[in-house]
Parts: structure tokens; sequence; C-alpha cells
DNA sequence: TCCGTCACTTTCCTCTAGGTAACCAATATG
DNA sequence: CATATTGGTTACCTAGAGGAAAGTGACGGA
């Protein structure tokens, strides 16, 4: 969770991918951007093999980092529900990006592996 | 390193992250985008962190996505250079998009986890 | 003959993200 | 009474990334 003191020296990017970019935290986050404020239920629905120990862990960590805001109405049963914060839209560009270069990027990988991979 | 089924389908931008996000893939990068061509030991100081396994490990799967190229020269003592690729260029915008939002979202992040961590 | 350089390789270890499965509280409904 | 619903929690386990430390091969120089 802690980067060492220097990666970061060399890379003004890693600190972004410790916060943003990990398994699940991704999806989680294109989820909320896409379909808009979500109950707990509805987001193990949308990423049908989370387990709801790791939507946990990962909804707790966005929401202590600020991008996700939890509503937790005390009725019974409960309710809680999940919505993407300014801060966390924010990032939307920024996805946006990365889904184009994935376009033509991820095929050029693909031959790049083939190629390698045949020597 | 293989994606179970989902989180791609619900997220356009997991695939990439497997292969441009990780503890020292982004670091490298950076540095073969900033500093141009450089041999394995002026890598391995300008990370001073970093050990040599790791240092393969990811130069290996760089050049296997076609993101680095490596030339080998084996002369006594041997030499060794790795370069960013067009391909690993093309990612050059988006890394400079990421850190132009980490200037202004790292601090609000920080703030967001005090807030949390003071109830 | 021993030392140093360079680009690794090898072995062993630790740490953590994530997965599996079971359990829980509190209430409404049948 | 049993059951379903909701939003979790808990204990346990595994795989993989990464770190530590030592070794390697081939040669040139002292």
């Amino acid at each position: 969770m802690e980067r060492s003191p220097n990666p970061e020296l060399a890379c003004p990017v890693a600190p972004v991918v410790d916060i943003v970019f990990s398994r699940w935290t991704t999806p989680i986050l294109w989820a909320l951007h896409e379909y808009g404020r979500q109950r707990f239920g509805e987001l193990e629905r949308l990423l049908p093999t989370i387990t709801p120990k790791v939507l946990t862990q990962r909804l707790r960590q966005l929401e202590r980092d600020g991008l996700v805001a939890r509503t937790y109405h005390a009725e019974m049963p409960p309710r809680a529900e999940y919505e993407i914060t300014p801060l966390g839209a924010s990032l939307g560009p920024l996805f946006a990006q990365l889904a184009t270069w994935a376009d033509t990027g991820l095929p050029e990988v693909e031959r790049a592996r083939q190629a390698y991979d045949s020597h």
C-alpha cells in the first residue's frame, strides 16, 4: 500500500497508480461512472465475479481516498448507496483516453507477444 | 497475469492496467521516455531501489509486449541498451495527463484521507 | 593470479491482493 | 416458527510480485 521512497521520485505517475489502478478499483469506478449511483447488491451484479469481501475492501478504500461517496440508510433490511464524487469523476477523461488507447494498443501488444513467443 | 472473464467486460480499461501499471513498469517506461535509450546499469542508477532481478523481469515483459526494445551487444564486458518503441511512446500523452491529474488530485486525496481518518 | 566490469541469474523469503466459504443482525412476511 | 432480504464480516488459504543476497561467465588490466 505504501510506496518505497524511490519509484515516485523517478516517476510522478507512480502514486496515482497506487490509488486508481488495481484489479477491482478501476472496474468499480468505471461502473459507478457509467451507470451512476448504485447499491451494494447492484454493484455485485454489475461485477459478477467480485466477492463481497473484496467489494467492501475496495469501496472503503475508494471512500477514504475521496473518489466514492457512501450513503447508508439504517433501515431494515439496510440500504447502502455508492456514487462517484467530483474528484472521482475528474478521472473520467483519463479513463476515456485509456479506453481509446486500448482500441489500437491492445491489438498491437497482442501481435508483439506472438512475434516474441515465436522467437 | 490473466484477467478473469469478467472485470474487462465491465471495464475496457482493465486490460491496459495489466500491461502498463505496476510498481515498476510505470517508472521504467517513464525513465526511458524522459531520458532516452539507457543501458541496464544506467536504469539501475535511475531507479536506485530496484533490484536487478526485478529490473530484468519487467524489462522482459515490456519487451514481449512491444513497449520497449532491447539491443544486446555481445562484447566483453557486454552491453545492453533499452529504448522505448513507438507503441510505448504512444502512451506519452496518457502519462502526461496522469501527471497533470496528480498535481491537483493527489493533494485532494490526501485531504480526503485525513478527513476520513479523523472520523 | 587476482580484481573489476557488466548484465544478468538463482535461491530463498516475505507480504499482500484477492479468492472461498461460512456466518451475522434485524426485520418483514408467510 | 421458518424464511428471505441486505450489507456486510470473519477465518482461512493461495498465487504472485517483489526484495535480499550471493553467484556466474567472459574478458581486460594490474
